[in-house]
DNA sequence: GCAAAAGTGTTTGCCATACACCCATGT
DNA sequence: ACATGGGTGTATGGCAAACACTTTTGC
C-alpha cells in the first residue's frame, strides 16, 4: 500500500562527468551510448537509478562499472528535470562529477565500452543537455580547486609542485607564477615534503609532495581568486 | 511504447526552503505537513512533481500556491536521494531555496496553510532530512550573498545601508563595520543613491538606495570573505 | 547636552602579483 | 657553456580591518 497515490513516478537517471588528468590536459571521459535511441553518440556515462539505492550510489555503480575503480572523490552538480531533455521520454537525471587517477582506471574495461577521454578544451558534440553538466561541472571543479586542494585527487598520491601546477593551470585555463603558486600551496600547510626526487622532468630534480595523511579539516583558505 | 523498459520509477517531490526577513532577523518559512505520514509535523514547503512540468516548475507552483508570490529568486540546492529519507515510502526530492519579501507575501494564504515564519536560529525540529536540505541552502546562501547582492532580493527595493548591514549581519552571523560595510558595497557600482531619506530609524535620517535598474552582469567581486 | 546613527577619512597590516636571482644538472 | 626548471627572496600595490572623527537630529 502507498502513501502518496496517484502521483506520477518518473525514471531516474545519473550521469557522470568524470574528469581526469594526462599530458597536461584535463580531460573528460565520455563514451558512445550503448542503447537506443540515439545509440552510438556521445554520451556521458550514466545509467537509471535502481529501487534499492541512492542517486550517489547509483554513480558510485557507474563508475565502479565502467572504469572498474571505487573509492573515487564524487560529488552531486544539480538535477535536470526539464520536460524535454531527453527528446524520447521523461528523464529526471541526477548529474555527479567524479575526479579519476586515468593511470589507476581499468584501460581495459574503459576501451570495452568504447569510452574515450577528451581535453576538455575539444570535446565532441554530446547528446540532449550533456553540454550544459559539462559545463556546470567545471564551474563547480574551479570553485572547489580554489578553495581547498581537491585537484590532487587527479594526480598520482605523489606529485611535485610543477605537477600541481600544471594541473591548475589546466584547470583554471591560465597561467601561475611558479615561486607565488609554490609559497600559496605550502602557506596552507597541508603537504609534507618527501626525501624522493623527480629527476624525469627536471634537469635539477623536484621534490615530491604529498598530502599530509588523516587531513581531516578541509583548508578554507582561497587558493585561487575567482 | 518506452525506450528505457524495465526500470524503476520513482516519486520525485520538491521542497522549498523559502527564506524571509523580518525584525531583523533570517526566518524561514515552515508549515504543519498537510497529509499522512506524520501529519502535522513541521516540513517544508514541498510537493509532487507532476508530469508535465519540471522539478524548478514544480517548485515555483508550490511557492506561488502557498506563498501567493510569483517572480521569486528561486535556486537548486541539490537531489535528495536516499532510499530511507522518507521512511514511509521512497521519494527522491530536489530542493530548491528561494528568497521572499515577507510583507509582499498573501499573509491570508500562508495562514490558511497554517505556516509559520521561523528564525533560523530557532528552528522547530523538522521531519526527515529537512534539516540538512536547510543547513545546505543557507551554506549556498551565504555563499551566493557573499560574491553578488543576491540579499536584497530579501529587502524592500529601497533600503537603507543599515538595513542592508543588519541583513547580512543575519546572513552571516556576524557584525560588520559599518563604515567599511558601505564603502565596500559602494564600490560594486551596482547602488543608485536615492533622493529620498528615511528618517524613522535614526535621528539624522539616512538615504534610501536601489539596485541600479537594468543591472545584467552579476557582481562577482567578493563583498564578504568565507 | 547627550546619545545614536550617518557618513567620511586615516592608518595599519596582510597578501597577491611581479619579478629578480641563485642553484643544480643534463645536454 | 647554456638552457631549464627548482627554489628563495624582495618590492609594490591594493584592499580589508580597525578606528577616529565630524555631522545631524530626536530626546
Amino acid at each position: 500500500m502507498s502513501y502518496y497515490e496517484n502521483q506520477t513516478k518518473f525514471l531516474v537517471s545519473v550521469d557522470c562527468v568524470i574528469f581526469g588528468y594526462e599530458e597536461e590536459q584535463l580531460k573528460l571521459l565520455v563514451y558512445p551510448r550503448a542503447f537506443e535511441p540515439v545509440k552510438g553518440s556521445w554520451s556521458l556515462m550514466g545509467g537509471f537509478v535502481k529501487q534499492l539505492e541512492s542517486a550517489e550510489e547509483a554513480a558510485y555503480r557507474v563508475l565502479q562499472e565502467t572504469t572498474g575503480l571505487s573509492n573515487i572523490f564524487l560529488e552531486q552538480v544539480s538535477a535536470f528535470s526539464g520536460t524535454t531533455r531527453d527528446p524520447f521520454e521523461r528523464v529526471i537525471s541526477v548529474v555527479y562529477f567524479a575526479l579519476i587517477r586515468i593511470n589507476q582506471s581499468d584501460e581495459e574495461l574503459i576501451k570495452s565500452h568504447g569510452a574515450k577521454w577528451w581535453p576538455v578544451t575539444s570535446l565532441p558534440k554530446l547528446i540532449f543537455d550533456h553540454r550544459e553538466m559539462v559545463e556546470r561541472s567545471m564551474n563547480i571543479l574551479q570553485q572547489k580547486a580554489g578553495s581547498s586542494l581537491i585537484g590532487t585527487e587527479l594526480l598520482q598520491k605523489k606529485f611535485t609542485f610543477m605537477q600541481l601546477r600544471k594541473l591548475y593551470e589546466a584547470i583554471y585555463q591560465r597561467e601561475f607564477d611558479p615561486g607565488n603558486f609554490r609559497k600559496k600551496i605550502l602557506s596552507l600547510g597541508v603537504l609534507e615534503k618527501l626525501d624522493q626526487k623527480n629527476s624525469t622532468e627536471s634537469k635539477k630534480g623536484a621534490y615530491y609532495y604529498r598530502l599530509k595523511p588523516n587531513l581531516q579539516v578541509e583548508v578554507l583558505d582561497r587558493i585561487v581568486k575567482i
